[in-house]
DNA sequence: TTGTAGGCGTTATCAA
DNA sequence: TTGATAACGCCTACAA
């Protein structure tokens, strides 16, 4: 490697002072043209970066940002995680913002988390994914005035800090409306245990959506815990039924692959759709619900460096809508 | 937040000078006992964190490490990124590294990356994935000595830098040998095409099994890109065979998926084993060769540990065994 | 418009 | 064994 080239060796290639050269960086305009094109030149001659370490110490600032990465789970929803996180490190690097990874086992851990991070690195904001109800990890943040954006909803105190998330009660209800298009008038729906803030707002879009055209979602929902075998289970008693859905929703991916092994006939006619339009359900022709997650990270990277760069107006949330991807099981 | 609290903030809470504390954290073994334990109180006490950004400055070292992060691609081979990803966070926390994501195009745009992230951040090392025959990026690294390490061999050049490796071509004999043992004696393979590295090797591991107990690998290989589709037609033009293999080993999970497709009777008589025990082999009772993600990820760890804090003795390679997840399919 | 001085928090060097 | 001093590279304030 050359030699470190730092802001000295950039002025005196071209015969400035240190200064003239710092204002070409952050502040071009008070540079003469002229001065401003040699220094230019320079830089790219020498090939100088800004140390971020020495730029850090003097603006508070790390151009850092952290986010967790959780650990593969059942896997099949694990690679939304993925996708997210490289969408995330895009539009960071797009913006001049590097991610930096941390792992915890739990919400207090992941809080002592923050504070290691916070102290040792200077992280200018974190972006928090999958917030529930009663989030410690939020209070915590705003409570030392610690930027943050989460990809989820505050579900229980709106607005207290900014947020990306995509509608789930829509997809639901795309999905339901795509079944009812195709003719399907008893539509099922298999969703998590009530409770979980995500999989109640996906659920309603299920229900409201019967509702509005006049069919009747009594007695077709049931809720249970996330899973293949559990999916298929369900599916099951649903089909069960004296008067048996012919077309099922369900609230995710690995429950939905569970309901189509339900029914026996390859070819049957029951129709199911999922949700996260995971690797798994395009490998298995499962029509799902895509969340937008590239557009989730770059909305989460556009209002952090709305918090962090620019007045403190809180930036308005932003609610994406997924799309439906069809393939051929509904 | 409660105020900033610098090593003289420490110093001067535990009446001693901030170099006495600098010592205590770093050479403690020179400081005496009583003092040491003093400045210790104090540093729980104050809940203090050295800056890293200042340590940095001084020392050149910034306890930070890159890897990039891919797209999703085909997303059923992609778990096992995200896999690896986690382990490596968490092995280089317990080091007292962070992991720092980047992303790139192709292998010019992440050398350019390289440049940035060493200029601009003082990157201690990185952690490179996927190696390829000649690949620019080691050479580029190593002709400038910056530390890394790779998830991958160097296929070209052995052990000109450290590496982690699992044995693709041992896992592919055990995949091999499992079916030989449950009575199968016409085994196909399904690789990728030659030249990629990785798939050469794994298909060695079935090539050798047959031959050293005298079963015939020839006409029983094919190679093709990777993806569902392709795995299923591969697999059919080998059932078409006159005398068609009653087992295949495929090289990745994608295609045997896509073998298992082929085979019309679900309950049929196909024994199908894949590569890399992704969720969706999981979901689909596949059998498939499992890679030790996570010790993988910490080896790494422990070699870039080995070269940036010991002496300059080149640590040795490491290569993992993977072991067989026994499903339904095999 | 450009240059000089000082300090951010840490550690290496050297003196006490 | 402990403490004072300087320096890492940068940016802000101020002076020229």
């Amino acid at each position: 490697m050359s030699q470190k080239v730092t802001i000295a060796t950039v002025a005196e290639y071209a015969q400035v002072s240190r200064q003239t050269v710092s204002n070409v960086i952050n502040t071009p305009e008070i540079v003469r043209p002229e001065t401003r094109e040699r220094v230019r030149a320079a830089i790219a001659t020498l090939g100088y970066r800004a140390n971020q370490a020495a730029r850090q110490m003097r603006t508070g600032r790390s151009r850092l940002l952290a986010v967790r990465i959780e650990p593969a789970g059942d896997g099949i929803n694990g690679s939304v995680a993925d996708r997210f996180l490289h969408g995330l490190t895009d539009a960071a690097g797009a913006a001049g913002y590097r991610v930096m990874l941390y792992t915890a086992v739990d919400d207090n851990d992941e809080i002592a988390t923050y504070d290691d991070l916070l102290g040792a690195y200077d992280l200018d904001a974190f972006v928090l994914t999958g917030t529930g109800h009663g989030d410690p990890r939020t209070s915590w943040l705003a409570g030392r005035d610690v930027p943050f954006v989460t990809f989820g909803r505050p579900w229980d105190t709106p607005d207290l800090h900014p947020w990306v998330d995509v509608d789930g009660a829509d997809g639901v209800a795309q999905a339901t409306r795509r079944l009812i298009a195709t003719g399907h008038r008893r539509i099922g729906f298999i969703g998590w245990p009530a409770g979980s803030a995500v999989g109640d707002d996906r659920r309603s879009g299920w229900e409201s959506t019967l509702t509005e055209v006049g069919l009747d979602p009594r007695g077709l929902a049931r809720e249970t815990h996330d899973g293949i075998a559990e999916g298929e289970a369900t599916a099951r008693e649903l089909l069960d039924l004296d008067d048996p859905p012919t077309a099922l929703v369900c609230v995710s991916d690995s429950l939905a692959l569970g309901a189509l092994r339900a029914y026996p006939d390859p070819a049957g006619s029951l129709a199911v759709i999922g949700f996260d339009d995971t690797p798994v359900a395009a490998a298995m022709g499962l029509t799902s619900v895509s969340q937008p997650l590239r557009e989730a990270a770059a909305g989460c990277v556009d209002l952090m460096v709305g918090v962090l760069d620019r007045a403190p107006v809180p930036p308005a949330p932003l609610l994406l809508r997924p799309s439906l991807v069809l393939r051929q099981t509904a």
